[in-house]
DNA sequence: CGTTAGCACTCTATTGAACTGAGTGCTAAC
DNA sequence: GTTAGCACTCAGTTCAATAGAGTGCTAACG
């Protein structure tokens, strides 16, 4: 447990150090308005704080700078959100009254604004197709051996992919059995499709033709893999900008790992809902462990959706971040529910 | 006009320069195998390639650089392309042979390749629906206020956007419409859609209903802006890698240039098919003024649908750069056009 | 007359030494 | 417990000397 004192310093030295990117000395501290004691006490701590592993001293006769486990400490214990400006709340506004025409143009714009807003990095899942449910389903022709499958959710998300229509199918079969799945699998959410597929109609399939089969192998073709949600990276380039990366190698490791965005999702190991902080190694990929990643849950009815997020420097604004994100989350929320209601 | 020895020393001076990011010597030049003169002859042709603007001397005491004008002249009169290396070739076809869903799978698998094979940044531009006709055009209601419109193309490609169903419209007029559309629009050029739409439809569709008015704004909603083409941009770090970007600021100009993906379509003014390069200042963005861009059309039946391009340094592998575009968009037509018909 | 060897000159990049300044740790005094 | 004072450390900067690459010019050569 630190003493009050102790907190005090850690704060200011992190909050100096989030603001400066250079590391802090007892003696600028002392001559803040808020801390009150000379460099030599100051000094004591600050040894006191690097014996606990909070701080650490670049080299000898280096301020100091904190730790991964010092940001921990003071995300955890020390930060205070403070709130979204009024400028920014006005840029989001004006932002978000643009016309958009998908579902996933909503989850782009918030991208870009938050990447604006802080600039770091954005990253941004758009839903996962398996939290919403099947409102129609259909299969357009496109000649004798291919077609296109055309998937739209209750919410107005629209995939499509084109498959391979097996030889031997005749069109009116496939125009019933289309109609037959309309039929059974309205509303029925995506996790289930598969299990209803099989339990509830490969039976009934077997009535209109014998190649049952194969029809499945086509349904499969259609809903399989469309497991990755959307990525939307924005502000990559403001990694750039940070002094921590102005050695043009650090960047381009962190700017190849941006670039695979299928990679991406996977940092973003569900959240239990709320604020999730990821400090330096904390993040699974190596070429990160550098950075820190701050994540938000959007849920529409306790229903987690997708997640937006923010990439930056270990000496990232933590408060003003966390507070944009969950603002905006929130924000995400009421205009998606207000989409599809 | 050049001697034949001005050119071979200006193609030797490219040709190293763009190995090697530095200014070219005489000396270095006459160890050469293919150039048999002394270092003193070459000084002095070097000097008359200066005076006439193809070189350029960083300091008094460097060797030379080719200057913008020096890379005209060596794309237009000098350069080899030389074909696709065997490994690249391979390549190619490994990647294309992975399973692909979409149509925009293929852009998107040649712009990885382009990056990959280059170590340049890849721009591809997805065909512009225009230039294909209109195979099938659906309604899908959500609820009461709004509903999906779907478009697919004859090559399958698939538009979807959410639209605002004015007050007053019955469903069955809607379904009545959406019908009578199809009939009518079904195999017309995206290009004359619109006209067809006022000159023959719009007169019967007041049979039908008297709100035509409304009906012609949504799909005018539909239809609408849907012109511009999907960009994929692919290996946007690679330009970390070259010598001249090691500057970051020079480098974040550039990326962030690259990051509005929107504004990149406009760099392709419609070339008039082939090869067609842009070198430095030649490109209309001030940011990209120390970048060559060479792109090459892809087209199908004489109808040019899109363009893949590279972006790289002014000191870019010219020939290899376009023996790769040129291959690979035939490439692509054929891949293209086995993928609809 | 075209080509080449030689040489003086220019200019950048590198090296290393001296210096500066920010910051620390420790000790002794308050 | 807190603070002033002081010796010490170490990165960064400045400056001059040096090395090296390359040029332009002149004169000689075939």
């Amino acid at each position: 447990m630190l003493s009050e004192r102790q907190r005090l310093i850690l704060t200011a030295i992190v909050d100096d150090y989030i603001r400066s990117a250079e590391p802090v000395g007892s003696r600028s501290i002392s001559k803040r308005g808020d801390v009150t004691f000379s460099p030599a006490t100051i000094r004591n701590e600050m040894a006191d704080l690097e014996e606990l592993g909070l701080l650490e001293q670049p080299h000898t006769s280096a301020g100091r700078v904190p730790s991964n486990k010092g940001y921990r400490y003071y995300v955890d214990h020390l930060v205070t959100p403070g709130g979204v400006g009024e400028q920014d709340v006005l840029k989001i506004r004006t932002f978000f009254a643009e016309k958009m025409n998908h579902w996933e143009d909503v989850i782009g714009h918030a991208s870009t604004i938050l990447s604006q807003l802080t600039n770091y990095t954005s990253i941004v899942l758009g839903p996962e197709m398996f939290s919403t449910s099947l409102k129609h389903f259909q299969l357009l022709p496109l000649n004798e051996t291919s077609a296109v499958a055309i998937i739209v959710t209750n919410t107005g998300h629209v995939e499509h992919r084109t498959v391979t229509i097996p030889e031997g199918i005749e069109m009116d079969d496939l125009d019933k059995i289309v109609r037959l799945l309309n039929d059974k699998l309205n509303g029925v959410p995506f996790f289930r499709v598969k299990s209803v597929l099989y339990s509830e109609i490969a039976s009934e399939l077997g009535r209109y033709v014998d190649r049952c089969q194969q029809i499945l192998a086509v349904l499969e073709q259609s809903l399989g893999d469309s497991h990755d949600p959307r990525v939307h990276l924005t502000g990559a380039a403001n990694m750039l900008i940070q002094p921590e990366f102005k050695d043009v190698d650090k960047a381009k490791h962190i700017l190849d790992v941006l670039e695979e965005t299928a990679k991406l999702s996977q940092l973003f190991t569900s959240a239990p809902g709320g604020i999730q902080i990821r400090i330096g190694t904390e993040n699974a990929m190596a070429a990160i462990n550098e950075c820190s990643l701050i994540t938000a849950t959007y849920s529409i009815d306790g229903q987690s959706l997708g997640t937006i997020g923010i990439l930056g420097p270990t000496r990232m604004e933590y408060g003003k971040v966390i507070s944009l994100l969950d603002y905006l989350s929130k924000d995400i929320a009421v205009l998606l529910s207000r989409w599809y209601k």
